[in-house]
DNA sequence: AGCACTCACTGAACCGGTAAAGTCGCAATT
DNA sequence: AATTGCGACTTTACCGGTTCAGTGAGTGCT
């Protein structure tokens, strides 16, 4: 990108029309001590008439800070889209970073590798004062590329997966548990979970709170199924859940997220069940959609935008020298709607 | 943010390495003619060696190139999470700015006016190379900012609205015609559209080509309805327009994108119309949610993907110096699925 | 041999700021 | 009167690259 011919204004041009040297005016704009009242609002005078504004470029360089958060995402382009979740995110991530005029440089990529080298190469650049972390895997390169370097960072998701770093997190696992007790609650003894990518920690969580809470509870039938998080896989999972026959079929399905529950209630539809009667579902991730739908979809909501802010917080937390530590954030909780009822009394599909 | 304490390796601990000066190193890294091959590799083996990688702040700084493009999204944050669109069309724009490894500067903001305080300032601070401008309205402040700056800039949207900018667009009116035309063709007469925000140009672009091609079509009942895209939005205004008595409702209804369309379909079937029998929907922007829903939904659907894609391409053009032009690309197309179908033979609701 | 010319590379200026050390006038202290 | 201290600036040295005017060795030509 070459530059365009734009009569740049520099600090030095505040300085002269000032009477001052570059100096004060560095002082002004960034309120310090050791200039008059007067002087300083003959600075500003210029600068306004001016129309002049920091180089953000320069002043990173010479050595204080780096407004910019860095974000790399890596989930397939098309899930993204699809997902509410990340644009909530972001836009919370964003509200706060904009208070403090801050910006997000965002990218996707196709591997936690590679978002390493993206991260490397924006903190070498001097691109980043900072960045976020999310989606952490078995065996993710992240954290230690992030050490290594001595990045600030904070890390989106528990503890146990983010290698130490700062984070902050939702209590996945007692949502899981107050799931299928809800579920358990509400009479259901067979239930299925369509998770997301098996390679996910998050979803190894909650499986594992599956599991136990399916024991814990002495479920009559308990199911998982792994997906990519996708609206087809969510629908192929349900297919294949609801083909058994009504003694080997779950009652209720928990999906984790809401595209997938939202498939999920076609295929029952297209199967000739009905919801809530003849198996309920309940979505993750409760968004806009899930009220969008006949049934309306029961979830587990969270505030997405809220969690965004308080990872920008965390990260600034960080930044500042505050020590990294576990932030968790409220727990989601139980929103019932339409899509989740006691399991009625046994229909044939072809008797509805 | 203040700087962390980490041992930074610069060019000139390359070129020392390298035995070589600064310019040499420089020479090399940008691919520049004057170096000998055997210096270029002791070069690059000592950057190797050293884990180096050139500042970029300083690169900018020192004159040439920015590698980053800035993007503004002036939309609630709560419907931006759920509008696939904008992450999808963010992914396009970042599989071309990847090729070329830029970055992509987000921010979201509340109004035209805050987006162009925005790029001023990014710009100004030698943030950004470029920007991409979405969302134009009447009166759109960005254009004329963007000009007296200099800014090179590409326009999503009509080049009626984008002010001379360079602009890529889909063409929209003869979209919406071929919608109305195939509805028609269907056998309908009475068809509705609900439509986005009527400040935003493209809406008004879609509102009279929809207007012309009723008139043209001599269709029997054709109404309009403003929203805000909002999954509610879409709600209200389908429930607004089926509570006519059936002569005065309209039999086919055509949304301004696929969450209001998804939302339509709820409350046709809480009003106990059948679709496609009752009346016939048809979404805009159609994204994986169009295939979840049952009936699925018939939508006018273009390459989202494709068009960030195009958008960033005409970007590296404007900076590029290749002038200011208006890059058409393909027309959404229709693709017909369940929700679509001939007007059924009258039946009350109750009749259902 | 002498001259012009290219090639490979160096050195220094510069981009637009920040930050630490230095200068200077003046009031308070001793 | 000399010393100290302090407030208000200025000077200067970077930050980490790019760029461009040299420089000196090597080659080709006459």
């Amino acid at each position: 990108m070459t530059a365009t011919p734009l009569p740049r204004v520099t600090i030095k041009d505040v300085a002269a029309r000032a009477g001052v040297s570059k100096g004060a005016v560095s002082l002004a704009f960034n309120h310090k001590p050791g200039l008059s009242e007067a002087t300083r609002d003959r600075i500003f005078q210029a600068a306004r008439e001016l129309g002049w504004a920091p180089n953000l470029t320069a002043r990173t360089l010479a050595g204080s800070r780096v407004d910019v958060v860095g974000l790399a995402i890596c989930r397939p382009a098309r899930l993204l889209g699809l997902e509410p979740f990340y644009m909530e995110f972001v836009s919370g991530v964003e509200s706060v970073l904009t208070e403090r005029s801050c910006s997000l440089l965002l990218r996707l990529v196709r591997s936690a590798q590679e978002e390493a080298v993206v991260l490397e190469s924006w903190w070498r650049g001097r691109q980043i004062g900072g960045a976020i972390l999310v989606d952490f895997r078995d065996d993710d390169p992240r954290a230690a590329a992030v050490r290594r370097l001595g990045i600030p960072a904070v890390a989106v998701g528990h503890p146990s997966l983010t290698g130490g770093l700062a984070s902050v997190w939702t209590d996945d696992a007692t949502a899981v548990t107050e799931a299928v007790r809800y579920l358990a609650a509400l009479g259901h003894r067979r239930i299925a979970r369509v998770g997301g990518a098996a390679a996910l920690g998050h979803t190894s969580i909650r499986t594992a709170a599956f599991d136990e809470a399916a024991a814990s509870l002495k479920l009559a039938g308990a199911w998982q199924v792994a997906t990519d998080f996708s609206g087809d896989a969510g629908a192929r999972a349900t297919r294949s859940l609801l083909t058994a026959a009504p003694p080997d079929r779950p009652t209720a399905i928990v999906y984790d997220n809401d595209i997938m529950a939202v498939a999920g209630l076609s295929v029952a539809a297209e199967m000739g069940l009905r919801v809530p009667a003849d198996v309920s579902l309940l979505a993750w991730d409760d968004s806009q959609l899930c009220r969008l739908t006949r049934p309306t979809l029961s979830a587990m909501s969270h505030d997405v935008h809220g969690f965004g802010a308080e990872v920008a917080r965390t990260l600034f937390g960080v930044i500042a020298g505050e020590g990294d530590g576990s932030h968790p954030v409220a727990t989601p909780v139980l929103t019932p709607r339409g899509s989740t009822a006691p399991p009625g009394p046994r229909v044939s599909p072809a008797g509805v």
